[in-house]
DNA sequence: ACCTGAACACCGTTCAAGT
DNA sequence: ACCTGAACACCGTTCAAGT
């Protein structure tokens, strides 16, 4: 009885699941997504890339579990949150959500890109459906308000981690929009065009979520 | 006087942005976005890779001129709707913004994955400020609407579009949902299970568009 | 049992050279 | 001026063979 229940016959493996998606989350904050290949990964495990297929079957495995990891930290921070009724509760899961596709870089693409279905993602899933059937919503209005929610959060944060992203092709996009806008074709831009322009991806998240709750106060 | 103005020495180009782009959404709607590679694109024009780079500096060009070129359909479809105040103006844009995305195979993919500053995509933009402002929300309001609803179309349409794919990877997700929320595990999951597998995504998409509108209702 | 070596079938992009 | 040929520096994935 060495150490583990399993005889363990052969050389003990030099790589696993664990070790491996550790790996890959640190390469993914250093380098982003477009940097992290099997090879590059591979590599950084001080192994050749053929050896993480008896871990991952695919690439879309890897990325999957990733994603999965990302929302670990989600129950959590929401668990420790004081935040009142039904709707305090729904804004501070999809504040967590934001805060853990923030937490690392193209988070929201990875996560995006993947379809999650381990007991993070479940978790968050049930306890924001919990909430509003717990506040008296039907359970059809509180699994819509789910996907509502999570497809906002995501689609927010995918913008908002691109237009962090250094944009290698040029110029950025307020530049661009303000040289189209100063030809004066798009007046009604012309009038937001601070707003437009403004990087406060936190004020513009919370605008947004605050529709969102406003509009489902007015279905209660 | 043979046809255009500019002289046109040598040979006359077998390439152009135009028809390369023509065919670009073509093999993007016959073979989705993971097939459009610029050496297939190339032999459906019948010339060799390198020759595409006369034309559009990088594939990330080409595919932000494909998004634009999505957008080109939604500005009539909004003109020849007859939707009332506000409210109905800003549905009719968001679901002109939706079906344009679904018109192309891997359209909400394409278009979250490029930062589109074309005529279309910034008339589309204009028009949508411009029905706050005429409703009398503020300049900053209306711009942050336009992010809000656009975010959360591209979020909801990708998911969709996503959905409807073959997933080759084996189980879908649905299947998955049904076994894991079998075991128990996820109470409030299993009350909402028949909305949360259902395919109905025009309704979702009016649930969470119903919710936007009614929180901005409730802003005036 | 676990990993390497080597290959297969591709990619995006560049650029001298041809026409 | 426009396109080809050929290369550069990569990819994800598979699988016989070694240890």
């Amino acid at each position: 009885m060495s150490e583990t229940s399993t005889p363990a016959r052969g050389r003990p493996p030099r790589l696993d699941r664990e070790r491996t998606l550790r790996t890959a989350l640190d390469l993914l904050r250093q380098s982003g997504l477009d940097a992290l290949t099997m090879r590059r990964l591979a590599e950084a495990l001080d192994v050749k890339a053929g050896a993480l297929y008896r871990y991952f079957a695919t690439k879309q495995d890897l990325l999957t579990a990733m994603a999965e990891r990302m929302m670990a930290g989600v129950a959590d921070a929401t668990a420790a949150a004081d935040d009142g009724d039904w709707s305090g509760q729904l804004r501070t899961l999809a504040r967590a959500l934001r805060a853990a596709l923030l937490a690392h870089r193209d988070g929201a693409r990875v996560f995006a890109g993947t379809h999650a279905t381990g007991p993070h993602t479940l978790g968050i899933a049930d306890t924001l459906v919990g909430v509003l059937r717990g506040a008296g919503f039907s359970d059809e209005e509180a699994a819509r308000t789910l996907f509502t929610v999570a497809n906002f959060t995501v689609g927010h944060t995918l913008e908002e981690q691109a237009a962090l992203e250094p944009a290698d092709g040029g110029a950025d996009v307020p530049a661009l929009l303000t040289e189209a806008v100063a030809a004066g074709t798009y007046p009604h831009l012309q009038a937001g065009l601070s707003t437009l322009s403004s990087t406060d991806f936190t004020a513009l998240f919370e605008f947004g979520l605050g529709l969102l709750v406003d509009g489902l106060r007015a279905r209660r």
